[in-house]
Formats: structure tokens, C-alpha cells, sequence
RNA sequence: GGGCCUUUAGCUCAGCUGGUUAGAGCGCACGCUUGAUAAGCGUGAGGUCCCUGGUUCGAAACCAGGAAGGCCCA
């Protein structure tokens, strides 16, 4: 028998069917570093708009995990297709450095050393511990695939970078913002220093319960006042050494508050919490009565009562946060010692009062308690209210208390002096409100978001007791204590941060970092001593738009986007915008995308603890970074991302079929020269025009997704264009045109065009996404001549209006409705035995009025859209549906060529088992 | 407890301003093919549109309440 196969122009291709992304992404990423694809595209796009996605910088800590990943490759992919649209697209990745984190590992790694480590030794750590993970991140970042400016990142512990924090702070000093004020904050008394809420652990504590009244002395006429017993208000607490402090009685404005009679006289607590408290108290209901006033909280604001020992007036006042799970209902209010204490205090300005030195001492001068440690005086206290009548009931409790994480201690909250950014002052709050309305903000609820965090966050305290920082370069006068804090002064330092890194604060003395002669402004004196606090690193990072827009000559103020997680409205979006508005009045970006954090496949989040954490580095290794791309661009950022096993297993199953999409494409391109062969517009069949039609329309869709950031729109159409337009419908209908037709002739050439113009879009298109496979690709389809070398190079297709043709695309959508009849019941004939292949099948097409005469438009095509052997047309009758198939077994003989059943097989006496149109074929190729 | 958000098939997503029996792809089941072959094609089965009330002639969509989950606060 002779082998036809042979004569036939069978798919060849050397590009693999097995990605084998695993091996092969790292030799991709060797060859975009060795032909410098990166460079090539900054001279490349050198004239053109610039377009500044601003890195927010990740902390130099710890390895990537799945959070950063989805990040990264999100802003990848915006970075990338703007820059295919033909913008200058710089992306500078950058680190945050200076902080707390770091300098606890530091902590760690040092040990004991740690008490005999100088802060300048100590900060060199921090820097060798940072550098070490940008080191990592780095790596793991550019894995991924993420193309960007590795050579040259920014980092806040940069010299420069450091000494722009300085100036940044500098131009709010000079403006007045900057102003030094108490705050309460967590405090160990054994360590002697500040912690922050990461340094805190909880853990149980065992510590007094007191019930304490404080008796009215003013009620402004809101209820009558017993003029024996007296009428109190009832506080509770656990932290009696709290109560020389004590500035106010906090109501909840919406509880109900009553007056209850007493044997320890008339009592006022919240309503819901009577019958708990009098049992507390140990009275039973024939010992007091609730009388018959009743007021919510709302109304009794203003009253003033008697401290229970001080003489001291104390107003009652409102906060929200007063609830009925414990207590009585009235709460103990001492603004330098809790910090919802402290916010109430600001509401209606009560004194910031903090008698507690660094040791946990009571200090000196107190009345009465002077002195005394204030775990001691607690007793002491007790014993004082009890005296004095004011001691309502007491008893002990167990309960979850903030400890030390080092040396494990109970801590306190004590106020200490701190430095502010007001939030008032140069209106502040309301120039960012305005700001943030000019921003767009995807999605919109961002900008609420934001707003409501604007709106209601107190001034930014920006000093921390830390090492590892950029110092606040201010001075303090030895002689008068008085503060030197001017910009000029800050600037001067800054130069030589600038030369010598942050480090210069503690290297030198305030003398040298001062210009020579400088007097105290309040007394004339001439020493000075440097501040010790730290800023905090949100200011650090905020200032990025300074340090990196302002100042790289390839950046530009302010940028196009900042792209980080809904986290962030409250971190760096909320820093930049601060710091942004108050040195230049305006928002340092014209847009703002957050997106969802990663969690499980059951919508949890990944943790330790539940034991559903997956690591980037563990897909990597398994899927490779493409998969975890396309993991990304399925999802829906916009809410929470979901990643589990059975997802990647998904997508892993979605890349294989887009990746065999473009090889099939591939192998028969192996004999077409666009150059030669290209076939213009209307040299094409039909159904060739309604594919590139429909990859105009596929064009018009990736092209709007990318440029509204609608990214997880990519996957789903790129798949769904391979899987259903290509390989189920053209591609399958074109086998036997580009197989059997002989190789040159015109209708394989059309063919060979559409699916080469396929190609190249396709393969553009998804470069942003399969950055890997889109460059892989790019190098094995045939060349027309002025191509870029690299996928990355090149710019995305336009919608050519050449190919955009609805009223043929209508008809072509028809005739698929009628193929899906078809193939309905080839399938049931295949069921009952009728045919097996769909070529051993004749399809009788019984069709309506409106339906037959536009079938008979297209006879002859018939049978290649529906790939069977024949096709017959014929009148529905009139009371038959207006569609309906039968199918029959198709005359004639299976063509040992093209497999089609023909009455002309077997006609020939040279080729015995061939039809006609075959012979055709090979008299002409041989 | 507060602010913002999410919830449509096993998975990932569509469903515009309320309008017939709620869609796609994947996966799954069952076939076909062996000329895309660690591929390709076909058919089919899968849904209390988170729940409960309400508005409406009509609700996946609008309103109210609730549940679950997420981020940020407290």
C-alpha cells in the first residue's frame, strides 16, 4: 500500500510540547540578562511618555511569600503592558529598610552580646541583616519574571535616600507642623523603655478588681443629688495606680444609665449592668432599688464629679467604646495611661497627666503615693478609697495583661514624650481629603476607605525609641532644656547624612553637627545634647515619592500608580500622601489599585497555624513562575486572591492548552515565508476572515482589559479564543485544507496567513502575562523582517478594521448554531453504532424556509465546517421543526489520503484508494 | 465593637441600568480519534445565584436584617 502520509503537509515543529518551565525559565532569564532586553528597552522607549508605576517598597525581611508574588507580578503586568502600548515605562523596585523588625533579629542573632553592642555597631547589623534579604527578595523577585531596574533599586537606607528623610522632615519643622507632645505607650519599667504593640506579649496576670465611686458635685440639674449618703458615679478597674491620673468618668452616649439607692448610698451605673454589679457588691434585691430616672449616656455629659480623694473636678464625657461586657458602665478615664483614654482626652482636652517616672515610680511629689512603686501602691491606693468611703466592693482577677517580651514582666502604659505631625495645623487633614478626590482609586470604595482613615486618625506620631533609623535631627539646650529644632539646622545635617549615611548622628557630637557658634535661641547657651528618638519608617517610606520621583532623572513626580494591597490605605498609600501633601499640597500619585490578600481555596487565610500556607518558591519549583502568573490573571484582585492545589492543578491544565494552542499554529507555519506568502484581505476564504474577525474583537477585548487593569478578563479570553475558536472550531475545520491542499497553493496560504497573524497577536498579547512562554515563542515564528528581538520589545497589536466584518461574522455564528445541532446527533448516531469517526457520516440537513436557502449559500462548504464526508439539504416539512439532522452512513469510500468517504475512490486505476480531488493534488505536487 | 469589602456549578469567572427554562471555560462521566498524540474532537451530567424578610406583575440583580470570610482599626 502506498504511504499517502507522506504527501500530505503534516504540523512540524521543533518547539516543545513540554514546557518544562521549571528548567527553562531560568535560561530564559540568563538570555534577557545576557542580550540586555531590559536596557534595550529603556533606549528603545527613550523619547516616549514616561509612565511611573512607584514600587512600594517591601520590608528587607524574611523571604518572599505569595502576598509579595501576587504584588509583584500584578505590577509586572501593568508595567508591561503600558509599556507595550508604547510608554516609557520605568519600573525601580525598591526596600524598606530602617524599622524594628530588623533590628530585633539583630537582637537575636546578637544574643548576650547585645548589652555590650554600641548603637553604631549595632545599626551596621541592621543594615548587613537588610542588604542580606534585598540580596534574596532580589532574586526571588526577578524569578518570577518581574523585569524592572534590578541593577539599580532604590532602598530607604540609602545615603541619599536617608538624607532626603531629613530634608522631607526639615520642610514640616519649618512649617510648624511638627510639634512634641505626651502619648501613652506601652512601657516596661524593668527594661526602662518604650515598646511597641510587636514587643508586647500577652499573658496571663492576676491583678486587683475595685469597684470605686466617684461622688457628684455638680449635676447640673439633671438628677436630684441625696444631700445625706451623696450620689456617685461607679467606676471599675483593674489597675488602681492608674487613679492619681484619673481625669474623667466615660459614659457610652447610647446606654441607659439609672440611679440605683444603696446602703453605700445612691449609685449611678449603666441599667444593663445593675443586677451584675449589685451582686457583685454583695446586695441583694431587698438591699437597693433602682429609682425611676433613666438617661442615656448622651444626657448626663457635663456633670462633674469629685476625684475620691484628690481635690480635683472630674467631668463625665462620652466615648463609643464604653460597653456592658464588664464593669458598671462608667468608666475610669486617665489619658496618660490607656490609649483610648488618651484619644477621649484629646476630644474634650483633658489634661495628659503622667505621675510615673521610667522606673515605675510614682513620682516624687504625688500626694500621698510619692514614691512608691505602682504594683506596691496599688494596696496602698485600695486602702486610701476604702478609708474614704469609696471603695465599693473589691476582689482579685485573672486576666490577659501586656508583658515584656524580654524580660517578661508586666508592663505598663505611661505617657512619655513623643513627636507629632499635627494634622490641624496647615490643614493638614483637609488639604489630603481634597487630594485624595482627585485621585482615581481602584476599585472606587478606596477612596472611602482612605477618607474615613483620614478623616478620624489623630496626629501622626512620628518618634520611635529605636536604633535602627534615620535620627530626628533635633537638639535640646544643656543649659535651658529648650528645644533646637529648625530646617536649616536639619538640612546641615542632612548633607552629611548624605555623605556618610545616618550613622554620622551618632558618630558625632551635637558640636560638630551644628554650625560653629550656635546659640540657644531661649538662653544664649552654647552646649547642646542630640535627640535620641528615631522617625518612625512609615515616614521613611512615605517619603519615597521625594527620594526616588523627585530625584532619579528616569522617575517623574508625581507617578502614575501606586499598586499595593488594601492594607495599605492605612500604610503607604496613607504615609506618601501625608508627606506628599505636606511639603507640595498634592497627592504624590494620579492613581491608586489595591488588591485582596491571598488565602486558601475555602476563602482563609494562609497561616502557620492552620497549616494552609503555600509558598512561591514551592510553586516555582513545581509549576514554574508561568503558572503562578496566570494564577494572577485569572483572579479577581479586586477581592481576596484564592490559591489551593486544585487551582494550580487548574491553571497548570489551562497554560498546557494555550501553550499547544500556539505550537499547533507553530508546526504549520514550518513551511510559510510571511514575506512571500502572505495572502492579502480578500484572497481569504470565509471562515478565515471570521476567525481574524473574531481575533479583532479578542484584540479590542485584551487591549481594554489591559488598559482598565481588568487583568483577570486576560486569562479567561485568551483560553477560551484557544480552546473554543481555534482548536475546537477553526483549527479542527482547517486540517483538511492545510494537510491535503497542496503545499503552495492559495487557499493553504490563506490559511497559513490567518494562522500566522493568530499567532503574532496572540503571542503579544499575552506577553505581559506569559512573559516566558510569549518569548519563547516569539523566537520560532516565522519573520516578515523589522521584528523586535525580543517579545518584550515590541508593542501590542492594534484592532485592524481590515479584518472587523460583523455582518459575515453573523452569518458565520449562525452556521455554528446549526453545527452544534449537527454534532448533537452525530452523537447520537455514534451512540447507537451508526458511525464512529464523523466522516463516515452524511448529514441530511432538514431545514425551515428562512434557514435552507442561507444553508444553500454555503453547500459546498458544509461538509468541511461540520468534517463529515457529505452534507444533503433538503425542505423541512411544513409542520417539522425548522431545523432538524439525520445522519447516514456517507456513500462511497474512505480516501486512503484525506480520509473523506468519496463515490470518486476507486475510480483510478493509478491510485485505486484515492478520490479525486487527491489525485488532483498530487498530479500537480508530483 | 467600628470602617471598607466579598459571597453565582467541584475550580476560575460572565451575568449592563430588575424581564423567558442563570451562562462560559476548565474539571468530571461517557464516547470518537491516533495525521496537534504525555495531544485533539464530541455529547452529557453538575446551581436553594450564602440565608431570612421586604419592594415589585416580575429579584442573582434593589432595600433591610443576619451568617460566613477578608483587610484595617479599637
Amino acid at each position: 500500500m502506498v504511504d499517502y502520509k507522506a504527501t500530505l503537509n503534516l504540523p512540524q515543529t521543533t518547539f516543545p510540547m513540554k514546557a518544562s518551565l521549571t528548567e527553562r525559565e531560568p535560561e530564559i532569564l540568563r538570555a534577557w540578562e545576557e542580550r540586555k532586553i531590559y536596557q534595550k528597552l529603556r533606549e528603545l522607549r527613550a523619547g516616549r511618555s514616561m509612565w511611573i508605576l512607584h514600587d512600594g517598597p517591601p520590608y528587607a525581611n524574611g523571604h518572599i511569600h505569595m502576598g509579595h508574588a501576587l504584588n509583584k507580578i500584578l505590577k509586572d503586568f501593568v508595567v508591561k503592558s503600558r509599556s507595550m502600548m508604547g510608554h516609557n515605562a520605568v519600573f525601580v523596585p525598591g526596600w524598606d529598610c530602617h524599622g524594628l523588625p530588623i533590628e530585633h533579629q539583630v537582637d537575636k542573632e546578637l544574643g548576650d552580646r547585645k548589652k555590650t553592642v554600641g548603637v553604631v555597631e549595632k545599626r551596621r547589623f541592621c543594615r548587613e541583616y537588610a542588604a542580606r534579604f534585598i540580596a534574596v527578595q532580589r532574586e526571588e523577585f526577578r524569578r518570577l519574571g518581574v523585569l524592572g531596574d534590578w541593577g539599580q533599586p532604590y532602598t530607604t537606607m540609602d545615603y541619599r535616600y536617608e538624607a532626603v528623610i531629613l530634608r522631607e522632615l526639615a520642610k514640616f519643622v519649618e512649617a510648624g507642623s511638627v510639634y512634641r507632645g505626651l502619648k501613652p505607650v506601652h512601657w516596661c519599667a524593668t527594661c526602662q523603655t518604650a515598646l511597641a504593640e510587636a514587643e508586647v506579649e500577652y499573658d496571663d496576670h492576676r491583678s486587683p478588681s475595685i469597684y470605686v465611686k466617684f461622688p457628684v458635685k455638680n449635676a447640673k440639674g439633671k438628677f436630684p443629688v441625696d444631700p445625706v449618703q451623696g450620689t456617685s458615679f461607679v467606676i471599675w478597674t483593674t489597675t488602681p495606680w492608674t487613679l492619681p491620673a484619673n481625669q474623667a468618668i466615660a459614659l457610652n452616649p447610647r446606654l441607659v444609665y439609672r440611679l440605683v439607692k444603696t446602703p453605700a448610698g445612691e449609685l449611678i451605673l449603666a441599667q444593663e449592668l445593675v443586677a451584675a454589679c449589685m451582686e457583685t457588691f454583695g446586695y441583694t434585691a431587698a438591699d437597693y432599688q433602682v429609682t425611676d430616672g433613666a438617661w442615656p449616656g448622651a444626657k448626663l455629659e457635663g456633670v462633674v464629679c469629685q476625684h475620691p480623694w484628690l481635690d480635683r473636678d472630674v467631668p463625665v464625657v462620652q466615648a463609643e467604646y464604653v460597653s456592658t461586657d464588664r464593669g458598671t458602665g462608667c468608666v475610669h478615664t486617665a489619658p496618660g495611661h490607656g490609649t483610648e483614654d488618651y484619644e477621649t482626652g484629646l476630644r474634650y482636652g483633658l489634661k495628659v497627666e503622667n505621675p510615673v517616672d521610667d522606673e515605675g515610680r510614682f513620682v516624687a511629689d504625688l500626694p500621698l503615693f510619692g514614691g512608691m512603686n505602682v504594683w506596691e501602691a496599688n494596696s496602698r491606693i485600695i486602702a486610701e478609697l476604702r478609708q474614704r468611703g469609696n471603695l465599693v466592693a473589691e476582689g482579685i482577677v485573672d486576666h490577659s495583661y501586656p508583658h515584656c517580651w524580654r524580660c517578661k514582666n508586666p508592663t505598663i502604659i505611661r505617657a512619655t514624650e513623643q513627636w507629632f505631625i499635627s494634622m490641624e495645623k496647615n490643614n493638614l487633614r483637609q488639604r489630603g481629603l481634597e487630594e485624595i478626590r482627585k485621585v482615581k482609586w481602584i476599585p472606587p470604595w478606596g477612596e472611602e476607605r482612605i477618607s474615613n482613615m483620614i478623616l478620624t486618625r489623630p496626629d501622626w506620631c512620628i518618634s520611635r525609641q529605636r536604633a535602627w533609623g534615620v535620627p530626628i535631627a533635633a537638639f535640646y539646650c544643656q543649659a535651658c532644656h529648650g528645644l533646637l529644632a529648625e530646617r536649616h539646622l536639619m538640612e546641615r545635617v542632612a548633607d552629611l547624612v548624605e555623605q556618610e549615611g545616618a550613622d554620622v548622628w551618632f558618630l558625632k557630637s551635637a558640636e560638630d553637627l551644628l554650625p560653629p557658634g550656635t546659640r540657644c535661641p531661649h538662653c544664649n547657651g552654647t552646649r547642646f545634647t542630640k535627640e535620641d528618638d528615631i522617625l518612625d519608617v512609615w515616614f521613611d517610606s512615605g517619603v519615597s515619592q521625594a527620594a526616588v520621583l523627585e530625584t532619579r532623572p528616569d522617575q517623574h513626580w508625581p507617578a502614575e500608580m501606586y499598586l499595593e494591597g488594601s492594607d495599605q490605605h492605612r500604610g503607604w498609600f496613607h504615609s506618601s500622601l501625608l508627606v506628599a501633601v505636606g511639603t507640595k499640597g498634592q497627592a504624590p500619585y494620579k492613581e491608586v489599585l489595591t488588591h485582596g490578600f491571598v488565602v486558601d481555596g475555602e476563602g482563609r487565610k494562609m497561616s502557620k497555624s492552620l497549616g494552609n500556607v503555600i509558598a512561591p518558591q514551592e510553586v516555582m519549583s513545581t509549576y514554574g513562575a508561568e503558572v503562578l502568573r496566570l494564577w494572577v490573571a485569572a483572579e479577581d484582585y479586586r477581592d481576596d486572591v484564592r490559591l489551593s492545589p486544585e487551582i494550580l492543578t487548574r491553571l497548570g491544565e489551562g497554560y498546557r492548552r494555550i501553550r499547544n494552542t500556539c505550537r499547533y499554529l507553530l508546526g504549520n507555519l514550518y513551511d510559510f515565508d510571511p514575506q512571500r506568502h502572505l495572502v492579502p484581505p480578500e484572497a481569504l476564504l470565509e471562515i478565515d476572515r471570521f476567525i481574524l474577525h473574531r481575533l479583532q474583537k479578542l484584540t479590542g477585548r485584551l487591549l481594554r482589559a489591559y488598559e482598565r487593569y481588568e487583568f483577570h478578563i486576560l486569562f479567561h479570553a485568551l483560553h477560551n479564543f484557544c480552546a473554543v475558536d481555534l482548536s475546537a472550531f477553526y483549527l479542527d475545520v482547517l486540517k483538511d485544507r492545510v494537510y491535503t491542499s497542496g503545499a503552495a497553493t492559495p487557499e493553504r496560504r490563506a490559511a497559513q496567513t490567518a494562522m500566522y497573524l493568530i499567532l503574532q497577536s496572540l503571542t503579544l498579547l499575552m506577553a505581559p502575562v506569559l512573559s516566558f512562554t510569549a518569548d519563547e515563542i516569539w523566537g520560532y515564528i516565522p519573520q516578515r523582517g523589522g521584528e523586535a528581538e525580543s517579545v518584550h520589545l515590541a508593542e501590542f497589536p492594534r484592532v485592524d478594521e481590515a479584518y472587523v466584518a460583523d455582518a459575515l461574522a453573523e452569518r458565520w455564528e449562525r452556521l455554528l448554531r446549526v453545527r452544534d445541532e449537527v454534532f448533537r446527533v452525530l452523537e447520537e448516531a455514534r451512540k447507537s453504532k451508526v458511525i464512529g469517526n464523523a466522516l463516515e457520516a452524511k448529514v441530511e440537513i432538514r431545514a425551515g424556509p428562512a434557514l435552507l436557502p442561507f444553508l444553500q449559500g454555503y453547500a459546498k462548504d458544509l461538509p468541511t465546517i461540520f468534517i463529515v464526508s457529505a452534507v444533503d439539504l433538503t425542505p423541512a416539512l411544513p409542520s417539522g421543526p425548522d431545523l432538524s439532522v439525520v445522519v447516514h452512513r456517507a456513500p462511497g469510500r474512505k480516501c486512503d489520503r484525506c480520509w473523506v468517504y468519496r463515490e470518486s475512490v476507486g475510480q483510478s486505476p493509478e491510485h485505486p484508494t484515492l478520490c479525486d480531488r487527491c489525485i488532483a493534488v498530487l498530479g500537480v505536487g508530483s
